[in-house]
DNA sequence: GACAAATGATACCACGATGGTATCATTAAG
DNA sequence: CTTAATGATACCATCGTGGTATCATTTGTC
């Protein structure tokens, strides 16, 4: 289980590999030599995040794409809701149907209040918290 | 996404119902009708249990499954591990194989703190703390 | 203008996890 | 002996996810 996927992990991982120096236009390519991600999986989630407004397109030679927003103004949790859908650990659901038992199911209620916890946290995480992080070392 | 299984829920259901008066044979016939779970996947989830040590069973006719230790000693962790592997929120393993960037991910650092909140919650639930949210009504 | 290199859009594939079913043998109560 | 249960195990269907491929379009460079 986990709670990020792949594809939000690498969306965070360009974004920040891109604000390093934004206003710059960064191509698949260089981002796939870079990060050593598999290509056409990135440009589908470059793509993806161009279509949500966090880039900027350049078509044609020499293109690519350009940041749109600050850095403080991402956040990781926006993403991941981007990438794999309504974030939620306690809503028990299946074929897209809430389970009819919810109301008998006590260890929901207790799941749910984890949940507030971590979704708390992960709301408040942008991709400038990780920038420090990065230049704290590690 | 979702941090139960469905196999842990009716497991930790199955054991809530047993829990009411231990001691007592519940078949799996039993449980499918009080709580409206599917015979033969209860069955399947009954005997992993059995496995674990959790039950102890009775074969023949009028058989079935008893609890095996005190509410209070059966964590909704372990149950969660019995059932779906080893958790874990942070770890980016693909394919059985760690993700080779982990080390420059600080995503994974920060999931990782929000993990250890969590799992330490986690751990110390029991089934006898779900006990009493139901007894406290919902 | 031709070519190369990029994105836009979209369809497709492969794999594994999970929910769920089915079957046959064995045991034991009535 | 029949019936109702578990033990063991194999099987199936669906879905989410990681990943690929294709074709059209755009644009800088020679
Ligand atoms: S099985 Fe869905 S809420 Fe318990
Ligand atoms: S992609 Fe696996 S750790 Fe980042």
């Amino acid at each position: 289980m986990n709670l990020l996927a792949r594809s939000t992990d690498y969306a965070v991982r360009a974004i920040l590999f891109m604000a390093q120096d934004p206003d710059q236009v960064t191509s698949t390519a260089e981002l796939e030599s870079e990060l050593g991600l598999p290509r056409p999986f990135m440009r589908k989630t470059l793509q993806t995040l161009q279509k949500s407004g966090y880039l900027d397109s350049v078509k044609g030679n020499k293109g690519g794409f350009t940041l749109n927003r600050l850095p403080s103004a991402i956040r990781v949790f926006d993403l991941m809701t981007i990438f794999q859908g309504h974030i939620s650990l306690g809503e028990c659901l299946f074929k897209k149907e809430l389970c009819s038992c919810v109301k008998s199911c006590p260890l929901r209620k207790e799941v749910k209040k984890m949940e507030l916890g971590l979704l708390e946290r992960l709301k408040k995480l942008t991709i400038a918290d990780l920038m420090k992080d990065q230049k704290a070392g590690i």
